[in-house]
DNA sequence: CTGAAAGCGCTAACAC
DNA sequence: GTGTTAGCGCTTTCAG
């Protein structure tokens, strides 16, 4: 057997037909305009479910709208980001607008790959969460699509923005450390090298927030940072090294729980227990940070309601395009697991 | 500082002038088509340069294709899939076609819709992972649009196919628990009640292989079955059933790393020691199957290459649509690792 | 309130 | 090898 020959569309001009009246009205209709009365409404509504007719978004996108909005996230093995796009499409699930993902590969060639296609494509808006690419980049994007940013810090009045109190995130890490009575903390950071990104990516402001937090400690004289990547092969190459140093810490604050994951794939290959010999912890409160035989002390930053707020954004820019833009910042906050206790000794 | 007002787009008619030619050859230029002679190519290509031009997926939908695949996940929090989408995308990265993921939430409906939103926005292919919905259904799909499905096993004159051999895996398991001592070897499957589903979706092969592994180890009456679902709750409620019976099972086995990650919990709560009281196997060999601390046996699938399979197979429907469909197969291999170990005593 | 008609940007006959 | 032209299905003036 062959497959099927395709059935011919139904269109709009099917529909006007069947319920004789004009395609003019079946759009109306369909859009909810201005200007169409009970009864033929009533008359489209019936010939659309007796055709089955379905609008064809490339037609719309043509003139209008697409019904669809895109979103990037930089990577999908990340446990944390499909949290957001959770938020994201449980929020426009009621609506009629389709959501649909494609990677950003966190790397600038590819992120702008990524844009152009979903802007070619005629998206109504675009969801960017935590782009590398430079802020004209993004500010570009934003001056064709509708665009809200999550994750990125500072303003822009080119795009709305979610993100999280990435500095009270990692002083909540510190402070939780040092009650404890540690005072040797480290952190391994994603490194980040160009400066017109250290303002405003949430890795640089943990690394920033960390600093900040051992000083207002006393802590000045102990601060240790280690540069890797936000990967678990980070963690574990960042703990390899921190482990060498003497004095040794006796706490080491990873970035991201990815990270963390590979700090104690490190610390257990030394021979060293967690947490009586060394304490970890990690931020963004995945889902295997909870997992039992892990238990990560974690900072958690509510990703879905960061999703669902950040497609809330992008619906009221969609209706406004000139209104001002907003920026939405969350507060973070810390679960404490096993993987933290007092130091040894 | 409003949002810059929207720059016209550039078109295919610009192009034309720019380059001096007429549209026709500019969209052939665009498509690789016959019929340009080099110097006409050049010209065109100078002009898409010059002028920044980036064909509009919309209008291109209405005639042809929008060089957009479109790929559904059943659930992206289960960290085996994104190994699927990244192989997807792999495959495609040097192509023109964009790949664009929707969550299927494993639910008939939900899938329904997600398949719907593809359609109407003219993909020129799609492919569906594991999805629940029937086969009539996914037949339909296949009608409009190129289709591959991923994960379900038999046979469709409508579309092609990429599985694993999940009995294959199953017996690993099975064999691999039995080799080590192990006699109460208990499953927990993700209930199936459609009968026909039952004879498709991977989870109700994987206990079919797990009834029949034991049967063919001569340990037919020790066959014990818990049906909860393929999450982590649905293990921890599993497992808390399997531990109170008596007597009680030495190894389980879990039809999936998410749900092995329950079973670990339960089985910690009950003051139990892994291996040393009890083994236990997962199914997918996720990245956090590999974590240090948890450690855990577990088949692997490949995943990537199931995706960038899938891709291959999609490729050569768009291009030729009536030849006869596909089944790809692989081979499941078992991950031992330091959660299985003999039976106590 | 309703409908006729003009495109949106691109592709595909079909002529030249 | 190259260009002219007629739509694809929909939205949107603009008359009636």
């Amino acid at each position: 057997m062959e497959p099927p020959a395709q059935p011919k569309r139904v269109t709009i001009v099917d529909v006007a037909r069947h319920a004789q009246v004009s395609t003019t009205a079946v759009s109306k209709v369909l859009r909810n305009a201005y200007g169409t009365s009970p009864q033929m409404r009533a008359r489209v509504r019936q010939a659309i479910d007796d055709l089955g007719y379905r609008p064809f978004a490339a037609a719309r996108g043509m003139r209008g709208q697409t019904y669809t909005v895109g979103v990037m996230l930089p990577d999908i093995r990340n446990p944390f980001f499909p949290e957001i796009l959770d938020g994201i499409t449980d929020a426009l699930w009621e609506t009629d607008y389709q959501v649909l993902m494609a990677p950003g590969r966190n790397g600038e060639a590819a992120e702008a790959k990524v844009t152009e296609a979903m802007i070619d494509r005629g998206m109504d808006g675009m969801i960017l969460v935590a782009p590398v690419s430079s802020r004209s980049h993004l500010e570009r994007v934003a001056g064709m699509v509708p665009t809200v940013v999550v994750g990125r810090h500072g303003r822009s009045a080119a795009y709305d923005t979610v993100s999280d109190d990435d500095l009270a995130g990692a002083a909540l890490v510190v402070d939780h450390l040092a009650d404890l009575g540690h005072r040797r903390i480290a952190h391994i950071e994603h490194d980040e090298t160009d400066p017109r990104r250290i303002e405003e990516m949430p890795n640089a402001i943990r690394a920033d927030g960390y600093r900040r937090a051992m000083r207002a400690r006393g802590l000045e004289d102990e601060i240790s940072i280690v540069s890797t990547t936000y990967t678990q092969r980070g963690g574990y190459l960042g703990a390899q090294q921190l482990l060498t140093r003497s004095p040794r810490p006796t706490a080491i604050f990873a970035g991201a729980d990815i990270v963390a994951m590979g700090v104690l794939q490190a610390v257990s290959e030394a021979g060293l227990e967690v947490p009586d010999d060394i304490s970890i912890a990690g931020y963004d409160n995945t889902t295997f940070a909870a997992l039992g035989p892990i238990s990560l002390t974690s900072v958690d930053q509510a990703g879905r309601h960061i999703g669902t707020n950040a497609a809330q954004l992008l619906i009221d820019r969609i209706g406004d395009r000139v209104r001002p833009t907003a920026q939405i910042k969350f507060s973070p906050t810390l679960v404490t697991r096993r993987t933290t206790a007092p130091p040894p000794g």
